[in-house]
DNA sequence: CTATATGCAAAATTTTTGCATCGTT
DNA sequence: AACGATGCAAAAATTTTGCATATAG
């Protein structure tokens, strides 16, 4: 996902570059974390400036979260949790999740081979591991 | 999961066998179709005689199930829709999510292999891919 | 200036909890 | 009879929706 380019997609469909969507975008660019929706209002709340308020609200992360997956620019995927996770990278790959914490993090497509009856499978997969603080406690 | 094997681990705990407990173990039992709490509550409610009103609630549905948890007898998954799902099937195994319907399908441990970077990886695989029904159309 | 987005508040969903009552053992 | 389970209702938590107002282009 790039800021820029994403802005442009948004711009040629008609979509006013708001403030609190550019925050949005400005958060989620690079982020490897898989914030929840409530994560990326509070940190949107801590980048917009604060000479008018209120700074965001939650109907507008949400709406903000539609409309940059409905134009490609993040994946969601729903965490072990039940809550929804928004991931900035949208190239094809996998997820492990922790079997102790339940971070979700991200393993590329191609450092995974899914066999299945010994013959190779496509699609996504999730699977259990730990991650690398976990491993080591 | 065997009935009488699970009414006898709950006895032994001095867990009491309530008719609504005992609906909910024969709904489930060799259940394939990883139902949700409210589908688990309805088939009760079918199941149990109307001798006396109501049938079950919500709650108790979701007492019994946490106990069955905890017991070993079923296994808990959260499907892709964000409710939770209830397995009797507790061997180990992994589930296929029907990227069309968003069904969740049991796959034996055997027939399935995850690869690592060429290794061979544990624990639980989530993979999508096309339920019987949704393959054909 | 006009279409669009925002913010608020309330609805919808799923799961949890507190408590009085009822049923198993 | 005693203890645990049930049922109800309300609380939590997350996401969605309706509408008046504010703002981007």
């Amino acid at each position: 996902m790039d800021v820029h380019a994403v802005e442009q997609v948004l711009r040629d469909r008609g979509c006013a570059l708001t403030p609190q969507r550019r925050a949005v975008l400005r958060f989620l660019d690079g982020n490897l974390d898989h914030p929840s929706a409530a994560q990326i209002f509070d940190a949107v709340t801590a980048l917009l400036p604060r000479t008018h308020r209120p700074v965001s609200s939650r109907a507008t992360i949400y709406n903000t979260l539609a409309l940059l997956e409905q134009v490609g620019a993040v994946r969601v995927v729903r965490g072990t949790d039940g809550e929804m996770r928004y991931d900035p990278n949208t190239t094809h790959h996998h997820h492990r999740c922790c079997e102790v914490c339940g971070r979700l993090e991200d393993v590329p497509a191609a450092a995974v081979t899914l066999l299945l009856h010994g013959q190779a499978a496509a699609g996504e997969v999730r699977f259990t591991g730990r991650c690398a603080g976990c491993a080591a406690a």
